[in-house]
DNA sequence: TTTTTCTCTTAACCTACATTATTGTTATGC
DNA sequence: GCATAACAATAATGTAGGTTAAGAGAAAAA
């Protein structure tokens, strides 16, 4: 089982004893999820973080007409989750599920928050992944803001080389925002022109 | 000069010692700046983090056709800023400039380092920012996904309750993604079916 | 294998929003 | 107190991307 990954992820921003590892260690659940399982839905409290060890997770939230909006691939070594609810312990809005079969680790929010008291490392630690987390989804909201379908395409494709290949394209559309239509036919139009 | 803001601000999160406090305080370096006075443009490596006391900032990028899109509005109590330029001190794509005449505070990077180490407890509270920064940007990312102008619209009003009596009709369009022409034209549409 | 369910493509038609242009109104600077 | 720039309203026309529908492959299930 892959857990080096988040060892030697965390490793890379503080520096950590044998113990304080084995303390983390500890405190994880690992879980294995098969392709389409729901780790969490709309409405659920987010009682714990998501670690991706091997595989891809997607967060994605569903609108009143019935469409999905991808919010977030998860490939390994990337967290994911619904924030506000995992913050405010309150029902969340979004769903998680799993684009193909999925090792994680699960680590429950009482549980993290035992762990900030013990090894204040970890405050450190998780104030860098959220402020790196804070810089993407500024640069995608500018994204969405002020780039076209084929930029924002293109975009994608810089973001999630290896995702690119293994997604189905209706994944993608519902990533930069625009109907599986319309995808199939701009990429189409681009291969007309070459 | 409302300094206190900050520490009030600080202390919902955690518990500064009075000598603490101090230490913060002298590192802080303050400023007035006047109404659409820059304090950061494409280009600029982001130095200082920026924090509203009185007034309000904004910050936004231009497109390539020359168009504004605002990404945040900081009103008094809020952060600003270019979190890319800031983590990677390389050169930012955004511009940070004043709505109105603002009185603000300004915060080094390497003294924020020296910070961190000298008074952990501030790993925490900028965590805790950063993590509700996040849920702000997935709840709106979500929004520009699945919302039509009108229900963004709605949307804007209901977080900045304050800035949409006193803020330009041209500048909402600017964060909600729509020109200002139909902004003008949507509105009137509202009134019309009263 | 056969059946069923997804996924992709194509195409005709539709609409939310953009563009351009004009005119009136309101701030702002000198 | 005037000049100039910034903002708002309206309207005609344009277009990126949505909607609906139907058929072909591919993959999953049985």
């Amino acid at each position: 089982m892959a857990l080096h990954l988040l060892l030697t992820n965390i490793a890379k921003h503080v520096t950590l004893s044998k113990e304080e590892e084995l303390h983390i260690v500890s405190l994880l659940k690992n879980k294995k999820v098969k392709r389409k399982q729901f780790l969490f839905q709309e409405g659920d409290i987010h009682k714990q973080s998501l670690f991706v060890l091997t595989g891809c997770l997607r967060s994605y939230s569903i609108d009143s007409n019935g469409f999905e909006h991808i919010l977030q691939f998860a490939p390994p070594g990337w967290w994911i989750g619904d924030m506000h609810s995992f913050i405010n312990q309150s029902p969340g809005t979004l769903y998680i599920d799993a684009v193909d079969d999925s090792e994680i680790v699960m680590l429950l929010k009482s549980d993290l928050e035992k762990l900030y008291t013990a090894i204040p490392k970890l405050e450190r630690f998780f104030r860098i992944i959220a402020e790196n987390a804070l810089a993407a989804y500024q640069h995608r909201l500018i994204d969405n803001l002020s780039l076209s379908a084929m930029e924002r395409y293109n975009d994608f494709c810089r973001l999630y080389p290896s995702l690119i290949k293994c997604l189905p394209q209706k994944q993608v559309a519902a990533y930069i925002g625009v109907t599986p239509e319309f995808l199939s036919k701009m990429l189409h139009q681009v291969h007309v022109k070459k």
